[in-house]
DNA sequence: CGATACGTTGATCCATTTCAAGATTGGTGG
DNA sequence: CCACCAATCTTGAAATGGATCAACGTATCG
């Protein structure tokens, strides 16, 4: 029994706590996904207000959870394969934000009969969804944190340094870097910036010889300097282990 | 059976689904308590990477949650009484934060064990449980949002509609406003700006007759202003029917 | 090959930080 | 009850990070 037995799922908590669960249980959890979809492009998947009957994992590429205000868009979440997007719609039921696809990606659904199914008949599995969710909120505190006290530098630093380990965690990172397909109009968005003021901070990170950020890569030029300069502590993500990073 | 009959618990999703539970099981509820305690003035509760055998619930008065980063303070999330502070312990086990109480505060402990128990034969409480840890994520990323578009007034505005929304759902508001024990030290703390610009934000709020913060009392003074000002639209907070504000 | 999105650059302006000092408040012990 | 102390609040002046406005360069793609 290999991942590839888990085409859908196997990234799914993947480096934090996937060891937990046995075969049987990754067998349920990938039974979960009953249709899958591919994106390209900026695609808005799921709209704010929105009642759903199914929820969404990632599969393949990346999505940002945006919320709009005064005309302007908002990232306040990012995801990598293996993440469960809007499992919290399964209990709030209103999405209180959009799922908006970035470069092609690759999505599965999970009905909520079959979550409320696996929710009365897989303990295990049920804290291992509620666990994941949990994960999400940390990661949130920690992007209140950089907002609250790092400048535009920081706020990328931290940024790149999280998804890298996040990207690590699921095997999508090297110690040279990671694909990432966002604009810096995008990262403008995640870091509260405007985009002509992050272009300018790309820039300064990769003449520092910190990181290069250009044609949907990241290239990591001084590890340490990125984190110090994020106050990049991943404690928060919950992994396991030391950086994989090949 | 009124509420005074679940003196410690009487207010956990008041306003929002609390109205979805039996009586038998708001007393299910109840009895997850076995002790309170009381503190006064800031202390610290509970402490960044602490293994916790139990989670807190908040009875009276205020408590933050609190990441430290190059020596300053960042409050990540603020609780109302009734709110479960670190719910999320008991799936992650280590805290990210730690919680400090605000003022003169009252908790209430539950045993993990307790709540183990719940989970495996309370299903609909279970999923209270869940969705109260949901509930958080959405007021996290609804920060994010605020800190990523809105200057320092807004800022201050948001924080001051989101407390005095959430403090109504509990009954602890009225249409004048609301008792805050925050420093202004806090406030900027929780906005992510100095003391020193805290100030002078709170004394402009004050003079432009939108809110009044002193004394430890918030007094809205017009509340239109405040949420146009703050960009505060409460659905995030997933309430039930509109304020109600004696 | 023109359209359209994305990246780059410069100049100006303003919100906020920083540093520094003083005023007010509440609490405590003598 | 007063004197004192520490925390909190307040104010000013100078420095700065980032926003804003506006233009131009450069990919990319039907």
């Amino acid at each position: 029994m290999t991942d590839d037995d888990y085409p859908n799922t196997r990234r799914f908590l993947q480096g934090r706590s996937r060891e937990a669960l046995t075969p049987r249980e990754k067998a349920v959890l990938e039974g979960l996904v009953v249709r899958t979809e591919r994106f390209t492009g900026p695609h808005v998947i799921l709209e704010r207000g929105a009642v759903l009957q199914q929820s969404t994992i990632l599969i393949e590429g990346f999505v940002a959870r945006v919320i709009h205000a005064d005309g302007k868009r908002h990232i306040v979440a990012l995801h990598v394969p293996g993440d469960f997007v809007d499992l919290h719609a399964f209990a709030l039921k209103r999405l209180d934000h959009d799922v908006v696809s970035i470069g092609t990606v690759q999505i599965g659904y999970a009905p909520h009969e079959r979550i409320e199914e696996v929710l009365r008949t897989e303990p295990n599995l049920a804290r291992m969804l509620w666990y994941s969710t949990l994960l999400d909120a940390a990661m949130h505190r920690e992007w209140i944190m950089k907002l609250e006290s790092l400048s535009a530098d920081g706020r990328l630093a931290h940024l790149v340094a999280e998804l890298w380990r996040r990207l690590d965690f699921v095997d999508l990172a090297t110690s040279a870097g990671f694909p990432l397909p966002l604009t810096q109009q995008e990262l403008s968005d995640a870091c509260g910036t405007t985009s002509v003021h992050m272009n300018r901070v790309v820039r300064k990170l990769r003449e520092a010889g910190v990181v290069d950020i250009s044609r949907g890569q990241v290239t990591v030029l001084d590890a340490q300097a990125l984190w110090t300069l994020g106050s990049f502590d991943s404690a928060y993500l919950y992994g396991k282990g030391p950086l994989k990073l090949t």
